[in-house]
RNA sequence: GCGCCCAUCGUCUAGCGGUCAGGACGGCGCCCUCUCACGGCGCAAACCGGGGUUCGAUUCCCCGUGGGCGUACCA
């Protein structure tokens, strides 16, 4: 079974985690089957959708190594919805209302008041031809809504009406379809509310398998119904769990640090980011895949748990640091390259300090020191002063190589009496001004004679 | 208010009537080791509360509590 699926993401700002993870869940959904990834901008709402947020998204998407197969803009679509919205009132299925968003509310404390669920009342389908002839004389415009199946003969008697499907995600579905208000498709000034476009393109796109977070589990129910409504075969849905702050609160508000943007600027890896988004919620370790494919053999849809999940942004680093530490050097040479880390000695010098690093960026700090003498943060004892002085004077005349340090401590050792950590531990501060860090043996070849002389006490 | 969903170590979770309640991440300890990390071994760490049902409940049912989501002319 192949698949055709979609991320709509609405650009009036950049992604988030909890966007990622949805974006992610489609897109590896579809490589698992050779389906096609569909990106298509939600951005209906002019006054809101801006451009930038699109190409914005468009590169956290590809950042995080998601290649959408097309691309699509719904403001540049109205023409599907108008027919749409067309076969939806030759139906008889679409009416004209006029209540204004205050009148709306009134009623809607009224039934809560009254403790009656809050839907519309469908008052505007009593409205005569002349009572609507006048309204509209006075200049009023109607919006639309969308005549949900829930009745029998009288919409003014909608009954229980169950709308089911087995979900990815969730198993088996129910909605109350006379637990729903009429959904407003079209606006006044002719706008498209998300309802209309998103089920229209769906059936115009041939989405086969609609995945999305668990907040719309209640739309999918008035969805189907639109979907018959327009004549189209609804989809298959998948809604996975949402994600919280650790604190517990809702992600999809507040971004702020955990955008896509942020993190990547923050240094994290796109892979610690997609393997953390994909594998939380699952029973799945989460543990860092090297790759999108290697995520999507870990991946499996139907095991997300059901229940909100609480994202830990400290499992990050975690990620990223196992991560490095197994990145080949032609895997980062370029972004080492443009953090100033180049020549003969870039790759040397990766592999000695890429166990060291929970983001590259921090290899730089070690570059300033092997390659450019840098002194480090900390000074050796005072009491050590005269071993290490000894210690220098010990060593090797050039060429060096991976065996020159062990050739060099044994002869100091000899020496100076000295062992282990006393023999060690200042000899590393001498020469890195650290007291951890990369393999001396390794970093002592790239910094040369010269450079470690110059450190002499 | 109403509706839907969820509730197990700090976190993500496995569990589908009888288990020493399992794993992963993190934490801690030991080993390895020039340091840190890696790796190996080990330790601590959980069934929200109350009622049922049952010979027996983490598991099934109800209530409570807590949380998520929805209830928009937001998506």
């Amino acid at each position: 079974m192949t698949a055709t699926v979609r991320f709509a993401p609405s650009p009036t700002g950049r992604i988030h985690i909890g966007n990622a993870r949805t974006a992610l869940f489609n897109w590896l959904f579809a490589q698992q089957r050779g389906g096609r990834f569909i990106l298509r901008f939600d951005d209906t709402d002019l006054a809101r959708s801006r451009r930038e947020y699109a190409d914005g998204i468009e590169r956290d998407l590809g950042w995080l190594g998601i290649r959408p197969d097309a691309v699509h803009r719904q403001s540049e679509r109205f023409a599907v919805y108008d027919a749409a919205v067309a076969k939806l009132k030759a139906a008889g299925l679409l009416y004209a209302c006029y209540e204004t968003a205050e009148e709306l509310e009134l009623r809607r404390k009224v039934r809560l008041s009254r403790k009656l669920p809050p839907v519309y009342g469908r008052e505007a389908l009593r409205l005569t031809d002349a009572e609507r002839g006048a309204l509209e004389a006075q200049g009023r415009k109607p919006h639309w809504r969308f005549l949900l199946p829930n009745f029998e003969a009288d919409p003014f008697a909608p009954r229980r009406t169950e709308v089911t499907w087995d979900d990815l995600c969730r198993g088996p579905q129910t909605v109350d379809l006379a637990s729903l208000s009429d959904p407003v498709l079209v606006r006044e000034d002719g706008t498209y509310l998300y309802t209309l476009p998103s089920v229209a393109d769906d059936v115009e796109m041939g989405i086969s398998h609609v995945i999305r977070g668990d907040d719309h589990v209640t739309n999918t129910g008035a969805q189907i119904a639109l979907f018959r409504a327009l004549g189209a075969e609804p989809p298959a849905f998948g809604h996975h769990n949402l994600l919280t702050t650790s604190t517990g609160e809702g992600l999809s508000k507040r971004t702020g640090a955990l955008s896509i943007e942020g993190l990547r600027e923050d240094g994290i890896e796109a892979m610690s980011v997609a393997s953390l988004a994909v594998l939380i919620g699952s029973s799945e370790a989460v543990t860092a895949a090297r790759s999108l494919d290697e995520l999507a053999a870990r991946f499996d849809i139907a095991a997300a748990s059901r229940g909100a999940a609480k994202f830990n942004p400290a499992e990050l680093p975690v990620l990223n640091r196992a991560l490095l530490r197994e990145a080949p050097f032609d895997e980062v040479a370029e972004r080492l390259a443009a953090l100033g880390i180049s020549g003969p000695k870039a790759e040397p010098f990766w592999l000695a300090v890429r166990d060291n690093v929970s983001r590259l960026s921090e290899a730089v700090g070690w570059w300033a020191i092997v390659a450019n003498g840098a002194p480090g943060p900390q000074r050796i004892a005072e009491a050590d002063r005269d071993f290490v002085r000894e210690a220098f004077d010990l060593l090797p005349a050039e060429p060096w190589d991976a065996a020159t340090f062990k050739a060099w401590t044994e002869a100091v050792k000899r020496a100076s009496g000295r062992s282990g950590k006393q023999l060690f531990g200042p000899l590393r501060l001498a020469l890195t001004g650290h007291d951890h860090g990369p393999a001396l043996a390794e970093l002592l070849p790239l910094m040369g004679r010269e450079s470690v002389l110059a450190r002499r006490p």
